[in-house]
DNA sequence: GCGACAG
DNA sequence: ATCTTGTCGC
């Protein structure tokens, strides 16, 4: 698969917003997405000064075994802002896509999607610029306002922004503190939920999320000789 | 103006 | 994200 970032990629935030505004026009947010998704991928980026490993990890949806995983490593090239965080993480990200053999029915990213200042997070551009169904699973609150959901798995609450529901507030565990999801490209938040819950049968985050997340430091690690 | 702010 | 010790619990 190959994909195609935007060119000249932006050095400025200014630039990098236009791009963002520019991208959001192609956002499918129809659904429903995914029924019955046979490949879910994570994604995830460790970082070390500024070195940094990406990696992606495609499980079968239903057993949750490991199918296929990519890791590479870099240096950064976009410095943390809120709000351009695909910037920092999506040149690595989607060089690890690209070696993958496996076109994953949906993606799971780290972060948020239409819950977004500008409605284009992460989940959203990573969702346009490979063409995939993707959903962001955020792990702090970022942008909007909610009610605590009740404490029992499954339960939810409307994360809204400026009067518009963008995502949920979900509990994925019974008494753990609960993930905001919000859709990022060619899926609609219920579905979007359905598939984070069935990925969380036992733990707060997604088995996706996990994997991902064990990869990329793993690969960080080693990288470094050690 | 001030504080908050995905990862 | 990453920096960090011990601690409670399955």
């Amino acid at each position: 698969m190959k994909i195609q970032l935007s060119h000249p990629w932006p050095e400025t935030a200014a630039e990098a917003e236009a791009v963002q505004d520019a991208l959001r026009a192609s956002l499918d947010l129809a659904g429903p997405g995914p029924r019955r998704p046979a490949a879910v991928a994570g994604v995830d980026v460790a970082y070390a000064g500024d070195r940094l490993a990406a990696a992606v990890v495609v499980l079968d949806a239903v057993t949750h075994r490991v199918v296929e995983q990519v890791a590479v490593t870099g240096r950064t090239a976009f410095e943390y802002v809120p709000g351009l965080l695909a910037f920092r993480e999506l040149p690595s990200l989607t060089e690890a896509l690209e070696r993958l053999t496996i076109v994953p029915d949906l993606v799971v990213c780290d972060g948020y999607g239409l819950a977004h200042p500008r409605r284009f997070g992460l989940a959203c551009h990573l969702g346009v610029l490979t063409g995939l169904p993707t959903v962001g699973v955020g792990k702090t609150a970022f942008v909007g306002s909610h009610r605590e959901p009740g404490r029992e798995r499954g339960a939810w609450s409307d994360l809204v922004l400026d009067g518009d529901v963008v995502g949920r507030v979900l509990r994925t565990q019974d008494g753990v503190k609960p993930v905001f999801v919000s859709t990022g490209h060619r899926i609609d938040l219920e579905t979007a939920c359905r598939h984070v819950l069935a990925l969380s049968p036992r733990y707060r985050l997604p088995e996706t999320t996990r994997a991902a997340d064990r990869l990329s430091r793993t690969a960080l690690r080693e990288a470094a000789g050690g």
